[in-house]
DNA sequence: AAGAATGTTAGGCATATACCTAAGTAACTC
DNA sequence: GAGTTACTTAGGTATATGCCTAACATTCTT
């Protein structure tokens, strides 16, 4: 039964997709500094809108982003607990690994010891 | 000039990648208890070699894993260091954001102080 | 030496991804 | 109300991804 703080599978394979583009990890960045508008967020990129458009999307169906259209200006903003979800999975098994490394450095040392 | 502690966009690219498919995230996860055979990784997945052994490349690749062959047998293991910088790379903007919400929080207090 | 175990290569198929141009639509601005 | 702005939809191309089967290579076991 996933929920918001265990992402199931398939929210972890959007979410580490949508990060698998140089692009979209570049909203990524703009958007850490506050929210922006679509034309804001595609300026820097020398792409057509509806190209660029998609990228947005990605994000947003990974949950990464949020967007509201105002008018005519859609805004978006960053989602930092679903960036957090992506953190804490790598973080996880580098905490086991290191973990494991740990306890094999023990060993060597006691080893060394009794040597 | 990118080195290894600050991945080039490429080695992001390829490391959020791999990240990005259910069974390459379940080989980091075994991997994490230690080091393991191509076989030994594959058994739990209803896969043909072929394709399992694919997944095991990627992640190579990408430089998550890596892996010797000796004898018949390919031994596989966790590259937690790159682990980590996409770790990083994800933490930094987790934090340009907290920061700011710290930031906003900080003046919304202050306001409600003058009110 | 024969057979089993452990990959590996080659080739093919279906779907997804990343881009494009052209042609809308809706909301401001004058 | 006519033009401009800011997206949006539709449709198309090229490449990448994830899977498969069949066949091969190498190494270990007996």
């Amino acid at each position: 039964m996933p929920n918001i703080l265990s992402p199931d599978s398939n929210a972890l394979d959007r979410g580490f997709q949508a990060l698998a583009d140089a692009t979209r990890r570049g909203v990524i960045a703009r958007l850490a500094q506050g929210e922006a508008s679509v034309a804001d967020l595609a300026a820097p990129y020398d792409m057509a809108l509806p190209s660029f458009l998609q990228h947005v999307r990605v994000l947003e169906a990974a949950g990464l982003i949020s967007t509201v259209k105002t008018g005519r200006v859609r805004t978006c903003w960053l989602e930092a607990q679903r960036l957090a979800a992506l953190d804490q999975w790598i973080a996880g098994y580098e905490a086991a690994w290191n973990t494991r490394l740990d306890r094999l450095g023990q060993i060597l040392e006691t080893k060394g010891d009794t040597q």
